[in-house]
DNA sequence: GCCGTTTTCGGCCCGACTGTTTTCAGTCG
């Protein structure tokens, strides 16, 4: 017997596993693992409890996840829960979680906060910000008790991802407003939004503009914008009055190649890729390809020559997951996406739900 | 915890910004 469980359920256990592990101060690396198979196993196409019927085995073929995540995957599917995800639940409250969702606070802070004052929820945090207590501890000030505050609200108000659709309602005016600021070369979309994502938590924004563009302040004074989170030379991140985060990053057009490769994501597959650098000899950044020991300037202007250096084909920012898109692109083996030019036609049915003669059944 | 086109042990991507510091840790993407 096995019991019905969702790949996205799944994942969320090892999200949890993950969360509680680093802020207990485990070893990063596994805190690491358990986060890349939760993202694995949310882009997977076929569903878990399948698998572990038809052919248990079969979970051996999936990259990233090992011998202890397989077992508790299998345990999960069997018995509809992880001894250790209940473990961790009963040794660090639950509410611990919900902490880590507010901008600004990590497991480090969320460790501090629990283990010296007692917090375990939002509004605990909330009254020790209000009442002045955290200022106290070592390393948190009062600019931190402020953001504390701040975050607090904004993940109050915030409406959490935004359908693609709707965020590029805010997106497409903003493109247009980073486009006539003076000294601006390209502006381009990056991230979620670039690889098409069904929803976007964030938009993200790469600029190409000559030294000493005022983009920044521009940037940071755009009408719609509620809150400056972060404003430095290169990079600011602002919070929208529709709720969303946008993040802008300013580079020369000599590295937009590799900026965009850089920004777009995801970061699973941007680690695969690094690692897959590292391995030929070969460093990559934001600002381009490099050759290790010399330093000397491989690639960058753009994404074709990123992925030329490290011996792939361009990869559509739609397959760019890590969920086997390197190993096609290695073996030339990269699907054709759909466009918009194989749209032939639209079906769709009516129901006396709407406006039709027949039931759903 | 995962992984291996020099490896089954010893590594594990990289850089910006902030707030707290007095040179750095934490957070984020």
């Amino acid at each position: 017997m096995l019991f019905h469980m969702e790949n996205i359920e799944i994942a969320k256990i090892f999200h949890e596993i993950a969360d509680l592990l680093e802020i207990k101060g485990e070893n990063p690396f596994r805190v690491r693992s358990y986060k890349n198979a939760a993202h694995i196993i949310e882009e997977l196409p076929e569903n878990l409890k399948s698998i572990v019927e038809k052919d248990e085995s079969q979970l051996e073929n999936i990259k990233g996840i090992g011998k202890s995540i397989h077992e508790k995957i299998v345990e999960i599917v069997k018995t509809g829960k992880c001894k250790l995800h209940g473990e961790l639940l009963k040794e660090l409250p639950p509410g611990l979680l919900e902490l880590l969702a507010l901008s600004g606070i990590g497991p480090k802070k969320v460790q501090l906060l629990y283990k010296e004052l007692g917090i375990q929820s939002i509004s605990d945090l909330e009254k020790a910000a209000k009442t002045h207590k955290i200022h106290m501890l070592s390393g948190m000030g009062e600019k931190t008790e402020e953001k504390i505050l701040k975050a607090i609200e904004n993940l109050k108000a915030s409406k959490g991802r935004f359908k693609l659709s709707l965020a590029m309602t805010y997106v497409t005016p903003l493109l247009e407003y980073l486009k006539n600021i003076d000294g601006v070369i390209k502006v381009s979309e990056a991230g979620s939004l670039r690889r098409r994502k069904e929803t976007i938590g964030d938009i993200d924004i790469l600029v190409t503009c000559k030294k000493g563009a005022p983009i920044m302040d521009k940037f940071t004074a755009y009408p719609e914008v509620k809150e400056v989170l972060a404003k430095g030379d290169t990079k600011s991140t602002v919070i929208l009055r529709c709720g969303l985060q946008a993040d802008v990053r300013a580079l020369e057009k000599k590295s937009y190649g590799a900026a965009l490769q850089y920004f777009t994501g995801s970061k699973a597959h941007n680690i695969a890729i690094r690692d897959r650098a590292k391995k030929m000899g070969l460093k990559i950044n934001e600002y381009g390809v490099f050759d290790e020991t010399t330093d000397k300037w491989v690639a960058g202007e753009d994404e074709e020559g990123v992925y030329k250096a490290v011996g792939l084909k361009w990869i559509p920012p739609e397959l760019r997951e890590n969920a086997g898109e390197i190993e096609a692109a290695l073996h030339n083996k990269l699907p054709d996406l759909i466009d918009i030019t194989d749209i032939k036609g639209d079906l769709h049915i009516h129901t006396r739900e709407s406006d039709g003669a027949n039931t759903i059944g």
